[in-house]
DNA sequence: ATCATCTAGTTGCGCGCGTTACTAGATGAT
DNA sequence: ATCATCTAGTAACGCGCGCAACTAGATGAT
């Protein structure tokens, strides 16, 4: 699709900018010598005599090569695009970050468009398309597409066009490859501390049953459980509305079921808000965290988790790790290259803070 | 400053993408013809009939402008570039988003630099000006520089080349134009809110009393106080550590300092951080929020302020609305007007949640 | 019939750069 | 002295596009 944008609005009278014949001048040398020299070229022959003028030059007018110009001539931009909820998501900034640090490393430049994917069928429909479309213009290489919660996505036709990576989320109409976090291993890992804390009796704040999060998550409770010869008891998973309230009215329902001998001696909170809300019903109880109950969370919401007092033990999201990979992802991709396996998983670390 | 970059890697073997020539032959006319139809300009005369032709081509190969050519065939780039914090920043993505949706509205497109302004002594010292760098070779035509908590700062030399406003933050060396938050109305309209409530004596819980936020809130809420025949006693003012820890230790002293008729009836909280720390002091207590004692924060930290319970009322920094300012700002100067003030005061907005 | 004007386009230049093909001179081998 | 080879570059093309300058034909006025 073209966009018809009038582009005849009045310039801002500016200098020129040095250019590459400027500094061809001004070292008495052939525009092509510089560029031989800038780019560093091992087959063309430029004496060091020559070289260290041009570089003298460089320096003396403060040439900035002109990104623009050497992607049309070169045909490759070196840019990756990267599409993602920008705003309403506490998460979205880290993968950003790790899929800015590793473009960074491999010297390319990382451009973001918004989206809100949230109302892709809302009145934002097109504001997506029109992002990618955006991006497909500027002639990025690739494409990074992510999610702010673990989900299937339908990816608008035009990220086919070059190789795309989803993140934290996972293609459903087709076989775009994908990076999602290990879920399962999660729930174990956070199982299996509060086991190695002598914990044997645990409560769990599901989240809606259905999204990936809280299949895997619970699996790999169960796993991780069945291990030590345990079982999940039904009736100590209570499903909470995801929210901070969510997980106060989940852990009086659990905490209030029974009495304090039969009472749960942890609390497994599938995301770090519920756990603040568990918090709370557990303090109002009297009851004191780590010691009367211990809670581990999931997601490592900063600034819930290291905030909270005592702060939250939880199973790290690795956002920037995924973003990395789907930067590392997309390198080997636009290579022409092709990739291991269709879906990477990424570990979830535990975080130890005080709360078990 | 000149990169050297080798660009010699081998590119992806891709098809070539579609270019205004393809579309000429495949409507029959010449390449200029495409680029009137497709700038919509009104002085270049194109039948109806061609028009559709044109239009239809363009629909059939799927043509997409070349952002890169077309920049440097005009001479303007439509981009602006924004430096800033990225990760350590959980209000950054307001500013991106307000200057987003902005730049959206003027048919620019946003380069998102990362920088840590924060080590802009330590060992990324150079990542910030590398950054900008990148951003000056993408030849963007303004620059906005953010930072995430209201603070002078210095800009890299290289920012001065293109027009560049700060946002959340002020030029210490020279003039370069700024837009900062009302800290001083929003401390108003904080204490405005619970004397509104009936409260009289309130306490305040201060952030280091050298930071400009500090020294407009506690200025603004004087006034307030002042208007209303009071005073700020200063023994109520309690300086913590930013952080909920800090927060609560404040609050401690506050409430534990009086016997319960000379409490204060109201709690202002410099940061959102520090009022969360003050719900734990006052629960503690077994006291209820707002019955007993009333709570109002500063920042609107989305995660913290409406999640706490009860949800948190608070004074909002208008990250949005400056970022959107900021690109408004920046429009202005690219097309070589000056603008009315070189500082500009945003509006810190109340926030009512139901802490108050 | 002649000239001016208008319509509907086209030709061609240049933006800043990467790159291929060429060359003038120096050096060395025979 | 002659030819091949190497050194140190240079000339020129094209990437995709915007834009100023031009043109061929149609229309209208005198």
């Amino acid at each position: 699709m073209a966009n018809t944008t009038n582009l005849s609005r009045p310039a801002a009278v500016r200098q020129r900018a040095v250019t590459m014949k400027d500094v061809a001048e001004h070292a008495g040398v052939s525009r092509t010598a510089v560029s031989f020299v800038l780019n560093n070229r091992q087959d063309a022959s430029i004496s060091e005599d020559t070289r260290a003028r041009i570089k003298a030059a460089v320096q003396a007018l403060g040439y900035r090569p002109n990104a623009g110009a050497r992607a049309l001539a070169s045909q490759r931009s070196d840019w990756y695009g990267i599409v993602t909820e920008i705003v309403t998501a506490p998460f979205a900034v880290d993968t950003i970050k790790g899929a800015q640090d590793q473009a960074w490393l491999d010297r390319r430049f990382l451009l973001i468009a918004p989206s809100d994917q949230a109302d892709a069928v809302g009145p934002n429909k097109g504001m997506e398309d029109a992002a990618i479309e955006k991006l497909l213009e500027q002639r990025v290489e690739g494409l990074l597409y992510a999610a702010t919660f673990h989900r299937g996505v339908h990816v608008p036709q035009s990220a086919h066009e070059v190789p795309t990576v989803l993140i934290n989320c996972f293609d459903i109409d087709g076989k775009l490859p994908s990076i999602v976090p290990d879920e399962h291993g999660g729930g174990r890992v956070a199982i299996e501390r509060l086991l190695k804390a002598g914990h044997q009796r645990i409560g769990v704040i599901n989240l809606d049953p259905i999204i990936p999060a809280s299949v895997g998550r619970l699996a790999g409770a169960r796993e991780a459980l069945a291990e030590a010869g345990l079982e999940l008891d039904p009736e100590l998973v209570v499903t909470g509305h995801a929210t901070a309230d969510g997980g106060y009215d989940a852990a009086c329902q659990i905490l209030d079921r029974y009495p304090e001998k039969d009472r749960p001696t942890a609390l497994f909170c599938l995301n770090d808000r519920m756990a603040m809300g568990a918090y709370d019903a557990i303090k109002e109880r009297g009851l004191r965290i780590p010691e009367d109950i211990a809670v581990i969370g999931f997601d490592n919401q900063e600034l819930i988790a290291a905030y909270l007092r005592p702060k939250l033990t939880t199973v790290a999201l690795p956002f920037q790790k995924m973003g990395a990979l789907g930067v590392q992802t997309l390198a080997i991709l636009t290579a022409g290259q092709s990739i291991v396996a269709n879906q990477q998983l990424v570990d979830c670390p535990l975080l130890e803070r005080s709360s078990v």
